[in-house]
DNA sequence: TCGGGTCTGTCAGCGTTTTGTCATTTTCAA
DNA sequence: TTGAAAATGACAAAACGCTGACAGACCCGA
């Protein structure tokens, strides 16, 4: 479950993406409007969070621009608190719904989950590829029905990766989110960390891409 | 159980939703009457309290425009004492009850379930995982039919527990929902609270998480 | 008003788990 | 074949959650 958002404060950015990826989502962050704009009309998203005064491009500019293009994913916007116009004219130009701002992140996570189910998708928290099956609620790995027990990291690390099963993740890119504040270029901790997870599952999940990665994908699928 | 609260004045907002929480109903709480309608009109609820007399927009106004748009849940309007004509003309409007104030707590939960049960939603006040019970209308837990005594804290936190069953609840979110006034990073509060519960349980409800929090799941494990 | 009991948060100590690092070995792609 | 990339085993520091003790706040009955 993919989802788009657009906030330019880097503080609020990060969180949000932080409690949506423990939700389980997938999440694209962009702070300026209009490379938001443009990501939201060319890729595929269950949902966009956005909002309002972005640089680049304003939130309603982008939301107005998208509807007339005929992107009609579900989009919920944050607003200033007391801001009524902005909802107002955020309903207006096609906003599904909207949060004002400050809020409580379990908030936004149910909101976004609301206008996922109502517009149709489903907000799956659970993620399966052959016979592991990731519950992002239960926030629990489990293969053929057995729990399996991680780490946190070890459960981020797979989260991660069966997220964005099907395609190769950099290394680097595993090692920026598992939010280590180690950028250390001489570490092997993802590797170390691969591996652990591996001794642990009854399957061969993680596959090494040589020099590129690490990739989940579906059994039977080839690269 | 979601349920809709429309009010304005602070105080009394807070202490409705403390009931109704404490009830075992999941309360979004407003206080402008035009943000009220929204929410009324674009999300599910199985009931709305409704005062009348609110900035923003009338509360007449929000349950007239409600019933005109088709929205059909059951809605309980509260009313100042004597006011009668109110009361008639929120009756006219769609009004499922009335409340004068000042009230009851326990009289409003009660209304409350009323008209939820009468609308044919069902306000089940009992929570069951396993071998324990919650009823949220005694506030009383128990295990295998036996009464296990709790303190106020100690209740809130294995009610809240309960009412989110299957899901990982982090510590952060246990903290600020038993509304201590503390933000405080480096508190045990909630581990020693999970800890006094435990030790009166008879049975093991609470399942830590390390690194995540803490989840109470049905004993085979599916949400 | 006093005294005992309960409730609740803090603290320090403890054992366990987790996690990054290092040294070394293995593997793989060019 | 070979060198870089990845895997592995061992280790020690750090993080985490549990517990018992304690003290102030609060409540209630005498």
């Amino acid at each position: 479950m993919r989802i788009l958002l657009v906030e330019d404060d880097q503080r609020i950015r990060q969180d949000i993406t932080t409690a949506l990826e423990a939700a389980g989502f997938v999440v694209d962050a962009e702070a300026n409007g209009e490379e938001g704009w443009y990501l939201g009309d060319t890729e595929t998203y269950a949902a966009a969070i956005l909002d309002l005064g972005l640089p680049g491009m304003d939130g309603l500019t982008v939301l107005k621009r998208w509807r007339a293009e005929g992107r009609d994913f579900p989009v919920l916007v944050l607003t200033a608190r007391g801001a009524w116009t902005e909802r107002v004219e955020g309903i207006d130009a096609g906003a599904d719904d909207y949060l004002p701002k400050p809020f409580r992140m379990e908030e936004l996570v149910a909101r976004l989950r609301a206008i996922i189910r109502r517009s149709g998708g489903q907000a799956n928290p659970v993620v399966i590829v052959g016979e592991t099956e990731l519950d992002t609620r239960q926030m629990r790995l489990s293969v053929r029905g057995v729990p399996v027990s991680l780490s946190p990291q070890e459960y981020r690390l797979v989260a991660y990766l069966m997220l964005h099963k099907g395609r190769v993740v950099p290394q680097q890119e595993l090692s920026e989110h598992l939010q280590s504040v180690h950028f250390e270029r001489e570490s092997n901790a993802v590797e170390v960390l691969v591996g652990r997870v591996r001794r642990k599952l009854p399957v061969a999940l993680i596959e090494t891409r040589r020099g590129f990665g690490y990739i989940v994908n579906e059994p039977d699928g080839s690269s």
